[in-house]
DNA sequence: ATCTATCAATAAGA
DNA sequence: TCTTATTGATAGAT
């Protein structure tokens, strides 16, 4: 009875291979991945290194982390993204914005305002945070997330502009800083660190309170059949090490 | 004498802010940036979840990790990827086959294929050696591997086609276990295991094998001045845990 | 979800 | 690079 006071026997090793128990394959990937993306802020916090991770989970739900849009595009399009950027606004994308989904966007503005307003702004230069990591996001609420980050965009720059204007009286607004770049998502006039409060909000609280809506399972694994030649089982192999 | 062998003390615990001294800096993101792989790795394989990973150095060296294309699509055009195809095959797109990335189009050609033949296709199903993790490509390396990746796989399809029809003559295919994904590269038929060699060749090997040419430093730190709003210090901020 | 024993990652130093 | 002492991550049980 003094032999352990609770819990299990601790840790054990395991083998590096596929999971066949569904119970468990659910608990190591939510375990892991979490310890994935806390280790990618660190290192993106201790280098300066930008960072961006998206995983699928077995049932298809992706999570991403870090600021994808911009290290995406960097990556597919190189240096050349201008040649894409001519039909950047084709009407045709627009058509996902279907009314059901408008509410859940205004849901998810309302609180993005919210998580503004209440925690963030705090900050010092370097405290965007809508670098913020994204977690917990359905391939739904991504498409929708798209969008949104476009339309909130100018509420958000016009109501942190109003939030500096408030707390600080002699803000030397640098307005002219965001200018037009298509794949950031916005910027604000890194403002001084008059406001700069306790750190009991991290990153990870502040995705926590923005982004963790009902994740409705959204399955798309029975995917369009245009080209079926490929993927399934994309990562597993056998690799031990 | 006997206090210790060799080495330093030991680790220490360190805060989770940017690190100031260059040399330690370096260091840090090397080991760090080759942990957060190898998470990543396990993660894949323990869940089947897909999983892509790109970290920029702080040199602005860009470094990734898992079946990228195939998330990036997902990730970006959604499910409406099939709207961005029409023209996806520019041919503005094509004039980055210069001449002199030719040549090194033509080196990587030739050490995908090696690793193939030599060390892969030793097969599990899920053996995929072209969702082996690329590291250590620069920018310019990553560009041509898009275009790469694409002439690259007809011929390796039926290279390993080849190499399985030679390895094992009667092969029970199970061709229903690779159903129709939109988003990946390619699929072999999926040999059986008859051809299981040993494991001494793992991923990572085989991808410091293929991936591992000089890396020059290609410095786009001094990016085109039509974005330098944001990106700089791109996730830095105050995260302590 | 929480706990704990263990295993794995890694900060310093050589 | 390589080694070691430590911290940090996590598998299994609760």
């Amino acid at each position: 009875m003094n032999k352990q006071r609770k819990g299990g026997d601790g840790r054990k090793r395991i083998k590096i291979e596929k999971i066949k128990d569904k119970s468990r394959l659910q608990v190591t990937f939510s375990k892991r991945r979490k310890g994935l993306f806390k280790k990618a802020t660190e290192l993106s916090v201790l280098t300066c290194a930008q960072v961006a991770l998206i995983a699928f989970s077995p049932a298809g739900k992706p999570y991403v982390c870090g600021n994808t849009d911009l290290l995406l595009d960097r990556f597919v399009n190189g240096e050349a993204s201008e040649i894409h950027q001519k039909d950047h606004d084709d009407p045709e994308q627009r058509r996902y914005m279907e009314v059901e989904q408008e509410l859940e966007a205004e849901k998810k503005r309302g609180v993005f305002l919210d998580s503004l307003i209440n925690s963030d702004l705090r900050g010092g230069n370097d405290n965007f945070w809508w670098n913020t990591y994204v977690d917990g996001l359905s391939l739904d609420e991504l498409k929708q997330m798209k969008s949104d980050m476009e339309q909130l965009q100018k509420c958000v720059a016009q109501r942190s502009n109003d939030l500096k204007m408030t707390a600080n009286t002699a803000s030397s607004s640098s307005s002219s800083s965001y200018e037009d770049n298509p794949l950031a998502l916005m910027k604000l006039p890194a403002g001084n660190d008059d406001i700069v409060d306790d750190d009991h909000l991290n990153k990870e609280m502040v995705n926590e309170l923005v982004f963790d809506f009902d994740s409705q399972e959204y399955d798309f694994g029975t995917t369009t059949s245009t080209d079926q030649e490929i993927t399934a089982d994309m990562f597993s192999d056998d690799y031990y090490y």
